[in-house]
DNA sequence: AGCAAAACATGACTTTTGTCAGCCGAAAAA
DNA sequence: TTTTTCGGCTGACAAAAGTCATGTTTTGCT
């Protein structure tokens, strides 16, 4: 269970042109380089808590983590899973606010920790980094904005239908005419994600697997058919 | 319905001091100052439609917006409402994308418009502005992910009485041991804000009243109990 | 391999919420 | 002033989704 640390360096990473610091100047990409610290991650081990104080940035190098928040009964709603070249944490970092969520490893992950003085300082002397950080928060906002609507007037079918072509989308691997969505989520997870009860879940999933929309493959889902689904997501109606 | 102008100083607005341009130079508020429009809108106007291109960025010096999203059957959701001292769409306007919402008058307001290039013009030669702005934009989104995980998880009920605290937050005009909320709401506009149907708000609001918890003073709410509001907003069960 | 725990699944039932229809009263338009 | 429209309100009903109970399968552990 212990934490083993793993080295790597920034300018290196595959996953840096995909990332917020693509871009940065060479010293301040090495300046963050010497100053992280890269370490494993086991499934269900936690990277930060709701309600405790930021102290810095983590960047995801492998794996996949969810990020969450509890209600009063201890019911978790997911806000979103972070895969490699994503960040975490820098929302309540910039905002100088507590952590508004918890993060748990849902795949094995290695993960770089960079030290919030270390990051700031890079920010500050940089306005187009500055820059590019606002755009990227902006553009967050606006997917926000559009989860909120759809959960406030959609039914739960819809929204899992939704959800599934969203999941697809981002960790979606195309084989023939279908893809597998490669992310290893409990149906309470799902069901966390979609906000709503696990039965529902289960029993709308089967319903989509009967319909041939879906297929099940091991612990992950298989999307045969989104034509279909997208109609689900949206309305039936016309 | 024709638009009239006003006239108003920006260092002399009255809002400056809750405002995001609080702090910023005198040079570059003078700049703003001279290049922002100011118009009068009445109740019902569109300030900006989602699917359109910002064109720059609104302040509101009175009155009160609304900002909600319009979902397939027309049925909106709204996604705040803004208030003197507030900005409007500079989510759009630093994302560089199209409006996600759409911004109307709920009740007569005077709002000024900044051109998109005098506003980037001011934000790109002021890194401490820029941080401002990023600390704004981040705790707005952890609003946001508040939202998110309320919607997903409370039921109507207590999302219309946590609504009805916020709004009492926002909105409130404290009297003896109550208070009322200045915003002349209908029921309608108070559904798309909770996230349900109108028949629902009002039958709900009618037992809140009968329970003594608010009371309606014309148009508008007046909050009489505000924790026996907090109880029902959040989990009776203990 | 064997066992315990967790995840998945299904049925029965209840509660919540949405929808539809109709009514009333106040405000706006003619 | 009359008429129309709109917002608020209520009842009846249907549909959606949650909860609870229980059983089955899978997984992980020793």
């Amino acid at each position: 269970m212990a934490k083993t640390e793993f080295s790597i360096t920034c300018n290196l990473c595959e996953y840096l042109k995909d990332s917020l610091f693509n871009g940065l100047n060479p010293e301040d990409l090495e300046h963050i380089n010497l100053h992280k610290t890269c370490i494993h991650y086991r499934k269900g081990q936690n990277l930060f808590y709701e309600g405790t104080r930021p102290m810095g940035l983590y960047c995801i190098n492998g794996g996949k983590v969810k990020v969450f928040k509890n209600n009063v009964q201890g019911k978790e709603y997911i806000i979103y899973i972070a895969k490699p070249g994503d960040f975490l944490g820098y929302r309540a970092l910039l905002s100088e606010e507590f952590y508004g969520a918890t993060a748990q490893v849902l795949e094995d992950a290695k993960i770089c920790f960079i030290p919030r003085d270390q990051f700031f300082s890079v920010l500050n002397r940089n306005p187009t980094f500055m820059r590019k950080v606002i755009k990227a928060v902006c553009h967050e906002m606006g997917i926000m904005e559009e989860r909120l609507a759809e959960l406030a007037h959609k039914s739960v079918r819809e929204r899992l239908a939704a959800n599934l072509l969203m999941l697809k989308e981002t960790y979606g691997m195309e084989g023939e005419g279908s893809s597998l969505i490669d992310l290893a989520l409990s149906r309470e997870d799902l069901a966390s994600i979609v906000g709503t009860a696990t039965e529902t879940v289960i029993r709308l999933l089967s319903e989509f697997k009967s319909d041939g929309l879906i297929s099940f493959e091991g612990k992950k889902i298989r999307v045969i058919d989104p034509k279909k689904l997208a109609k689900q997501a949206d309305l039936i109606v016309a």
